[in-house]
DNA sequence: CGATTCTATAACGTCAGGTTATGCGGCGGG
DNA sequence: CCCGCCGCATAACCTGACGTTATAGAATCG
């Protein structure tokens, strides 16, 4: 019944003691003024304006509705100021959820670029594999969620999803293979999956073991997966105590040296995708989509480029 | 920018939990809520909702409007609800000026029915003569005046209000003849006019006074006017004391009695007409409405019906 | 008393915001 | 596993609220 344009005209009116005034002060003509007068009586059912001469005077159910305005108007321009606030970046809220490995690297150097351009909005951040982290974001628990798929396979959860999701690939993470410090492979500088059916492996995540596996399979063998663990560090463990050999993903091995591990590229040569998740709307959310920008901006940059083909170095876990 | 119908529709679907939900608690269509949705967000400059699989979900712009929205509504519904009261009789006030006469007898009543049927319509009174409570009038110090004309001139400023004010008419007060008690003439029942051109005369309000002279005039001589004094018992106290005679209206009389005086009707008849003067915006004020016709209706009621033509009483200032 | 400056009215254009009809995708039950 | 229901999106269309300009009438002031 009472809409915003009448509450502001007839708070015009009472600031401005006359239809023109309140026309001018809001940028109306007067014929505007006085026919929305004419609407909000037969509404409100009372007049509201007392024309005497040619001096107008609010009548007291005027009063009241100028003054009642005045409350209405400023919790509609809080409201829409603070939504303005999150759309203009100066407020907001980013929950992202990421795995390990790219917590440890992608996402902090992410969130500086964004803490660093929009300092007042807010990135909250949880570790979570790829399955939970878009069981997250399907939940409305977080609005980004870093996640990765071996090629070929899709990001973690039915495929059913990858529709629904809004997917932006942000760097190929490729696999490498860890070897004990001294192991023979590793000075070839790229080993030959068929090298290793007789080796014994160390598996890290569930996801990454079915990598293994299906890799193993295309070489028409079947590892010996002698060892399981999420734990990186573990494998890394294992490996230099020559318990066994391990793919381990690059952007891992950059996380963390461990003296007792080579790494060297694997024939036939396969990467992961490390992608980020939201959903298409979320991604119209100017913070989350800063955030995107930021995370493809570190991605591709050179300090988290994709150091193979260029594999005259070696990495440590 | 934003409107209520938005602010509505978002906490619609806050409490409802999707757009279909949030139509039928608005009595709209789904596709309303859909491109409503789409119009706010365009204007917001970003997501508003999460639609993610069938289900809906806030954004936190989304929640920040939603929540807004509530402060929002609920002053807009007070604001309402404060006119809807005044208009629908379960408030307001209205300002009467009144002249003493009519603040005896016309005035309480009329206010006292007014009371019963709107107990909540608080009535203010202030006693004035016609052309101040006029002058109050166009100031807006009053919403209503009882005012009075003597027949042939008008109600009481100069004749350019006429048009600008509502006048209604409320009753005829025939102006009587007070003599002391015992007078010759006091038994006659009418008396002429022309039997008093050698009366000492005592004058009431200016007004009053000039509506003597004219009718003198009329009758082609000019009183003898020894006394002025708008004070009514004064003038009641100099007719008992037979220092002359006045003319005095119905009304007055009524209102107190006078052992020493009696009233007789006068030829040529004459009355003041008393009226009910507001502006046509405040006529439009239900209060303002209300308290007119209670006026009228006290006016009308054979309590204050008046008593000539039947002279058979006397009547005692 | 005429000029100025109010408000009211008429006539008209436009767009926000509603409707119905229809399509499509997700989720749950047989 | 598929089918049916349910909920959101889109298209096409309609209406009326609300703005405009043009003009008239009335009140105040110099």
């Amino acid at each position: 019944m009472i809409d915003v344009a009448g509450l502001r005209v007839m708070k015009a009116i009472a600031d401005e003691g006359s239809f023109t005034g309140a026309a001018v002060a809001l940028g109306y003509s007067q014929p505007a003024v006085s026919q929305m007068v004419r609407r909000l009586e037969q509404r409100a059912g009372t007049a509201l304006v007392d024309r005497v001469g040619r001096t107008v005077r609010l009548t007291e159910a005027g009063q009241t509705l100028a003054r009642r305005a005045g409350e209405v108007l400023s919790a509609i321009d809080a409201a829409e100021e603070e939504v303005a606030a999150i759309a203009g970046l100066r407020a907001g809220r980013v929950r992202i959820a990421a795995f390990p490995s790219a917590s440890a690297t992608l996402v902090p150097k992410a969130l500086a670029l964004v803490k660093q351009r929009y300092p007042e909005v807010a990135v909250t951040f949880t570790e979570a594999e790829p399955p939970e982290s878009l069981a997250a974001l399907r939940a409305g628990d977080c609005d980004l969620a870093i996640a990765f798929a071996y090629e070929g396979t899709d990001v973690g959860r039915g495929e059913e999803d990858l529709d629904v999701f809004s997917t932006r690939h942000l760097l190929d993470d490729e696999v490498l293979l860890a070897l004990p410090t001294g192991h023979p492979l590793a000075s070839v500088g790229v080993v030959d999956i068929d090298q290793l059916r007789d080796a014994t492996w160390i598996a890290g995540c569930p996801r990454c073991r079915g990598h293994l596996l299906s890799m193993c399979r295309s070489a028409d063998f079947s590892p010996d997966v002698a060892f399981e663990t999420e734990d990186y560090v573990a494998v890394a463990g294992l490996v230099a105590a020559g318990l066994g050999v391990a793919l381990i993903p690059d952007l891992i091995v950059r996380t963390a040296h461990h003296p007792g591990v080579v790494t060297t590229r694997v024939r036939p040569a396969s990467k992961r995708q490390i992608v980020a998740v939201t959903t298409p709307d979320l991604e119209r959310v100017p913070a989350v989509a800063a955030t995107l920008d930021a995370l493809c901006e570190v991605a591709h940059s050179s300090e988290l480029a994709p150091t193979f083909p260029a594999p005259e170095l070696d990495y440590y876990l």
